[in-house]
Parts: C-alpha cells; structure tokens; sequence
DNA sequence: TGAATCCCTGACGCCGACGTCAAAGGCACA
DNA sequence: TGTGCCTTTGACGTCGGCGTCAGGGATTCA
C-alpha cells in the first residue's frame, strides 16, 4: 500500500510516517517513481512505533530495537538497554499512579469544600 | 531562604524556579534589593509541581489549580477540568501498562533467541 | 488529454520546559 | 574596600515530534 493508506489505516499523519522513516523506525519500498510502497505488516508495525512513543521513549531508543522486534534477535548490549527503558517504564508508573493519587486527594478536598459553598479565591 | 538554597533542597535548577513563577505556578516574596525569598513551604510546593509535570500536566493546566491546593477550595468548573486531568492519568497509565508489556514480550523474545546465540543483523 | 488527487523533497515554524549567556547589582567575610 | 559567590532581568538557544507550505512529478479516471 501507498503512504496515504497506510496513514489513514493507522491514523498517523502522512507527515509523522516520512518522520519515522527519517528516524529509521520504519521502512519502505520505492516503485520506480520514487513512491514508498508497505507491506501489511507496517500497519503493526507503526501501531508499536506510536505506543512506544505513548510510553515516553524517543525515537533513538526506539530505532536500535527495531530490527531485533522483527527477528526476535538481539546482542546482550542493546538487552541492558531494554532492561533499562523497562525499568524507566516501570518507575513512570508509579510515578503516575502517585500523582493521580495526590489528585484524589485534592479533589476530594475540594469537594469537602464545594459543600461549604466557597469559591476559589484569586 | 533563597533561590539557591530552594534549589538545592528541591533538586530543581534556578532557572526553572525562576520559569515557575512566570508561569504563576510559585509564588515569593522579595527582599529590599529585589531578591526572592521563599518559605519553608515552597519545597513541599515545587515536589509538587514536579509531580504534576511528571504527570503529564501542562503549566497552563497547573496554574489555575494552585491557590485552590493551598486553600482546599475550587469552583464547579474547575472541578470538572480536574477529573478530566485525572482521567488523562488514568488512561496514560493504562497504556504505559500496556507498552511495558509489550516490551516485556520483546525482551522475552530476545532471550529466547540469545539463548539460541544469533546475534541481532543490522 | 485533461483534471483531480496523490505523492515527492526541502525547508521553515511551533511549542513547552527549560539551558545558557550577558551585563549588572547584592551579600558576606577579610 | 576588595573579592568571590549569589542573584537579578532579558534575551536567545535547544530538542523532539511533528505541522505546514512551496514547487514539482505520479496516478487515476473520464
């Protein structure tokens, strides 16, 4: 399929998947006239890119795995690297689950407040 | 105590105090000759804000929320824009959750395969 | 064969959370 | 009174993940 499809079949801007090809996230064919031409697997394949993106790795981190997501294969280097991003992953987890908490708390003060009937002050 | 000092015991570089209070997020006093001074609360304050910013939560979405922090007191609309943040969290957490696992079964796939000694082809 | 729609590269723009530098003035201790 | 560090405002720089525009070719359908 051409870029136009694969965007609208994965919701990504047609700007975003010439980035991450930039990046070396995601390849392509050409035809003979220089268009990019994908396999079906490109649409998973920028489903991952997009949710590793959600998870908070850039894209360098991302692109040295990409080729080892395909074969499975990797070099124990890039493996403590892996290691590394999960345990990242893992500690903005809880650091998001803490923050939600102190939201809690807040709103469940103000709405111990709220039932008073005061306004936020300026 | 100053603005070093507030650096110091938060971790937090001057700059960025300086940029939470453009951003209306830290309030302080200031001496004669126009220095900052800070109460001992500001530490509690900027832990805070750092917790928001790690959260996700934008300056702007920050700001409104503070001096209702301060007083537990908050309007109606706000309180709606504040469940909003928190379903934002709950979501982003949610898809960290997923991307983690994701990864987990890349990392399992990776050892999988090292264990069988293919190097990762580039 | 034309018209609409797609696609190409290259380049500049944007935004948020600061970093960094310049030029100047304070503060503490000798 | 010097000297060495701290602080001030102001302004420009950075970085990542794109948006957007310009100026051109490719595809497709009638």
């Amino acid at each position: 399929m051409r870029i136009g499809e694969l965007a609208a079949r994965t919701g990504v801007s047609v700007r975003a998947l010439r980035y991450y090809e930039e990046q070396r996230l995601l390849a392509s064919e050409r035809t003979a006239s220089g268009q990019r031409v994908y396999p079906e697997s490109a649409v998973e394949r920028v489903r991952l890119i997009r949710q590793l993106f959600a998870a908070g790795l850039a894209s360098k981190a991302i692109e040295p795995i990409m080729p080892c997501v395909v074969t499975g294969e990797v070099v124990p280097e890039l493996l403590e690297r892996l290691r590394a991003e999960r345990e990242r992953m893992d500690a903005k987890i809880n650091e998001l689950i803490a923050a939600r908490d102190k939201l809690d708390a807040i709103l469940a003060g103000a709405d111990a407040a709220a039932h008073k009937g005061r306004p936020c002050p300026r």
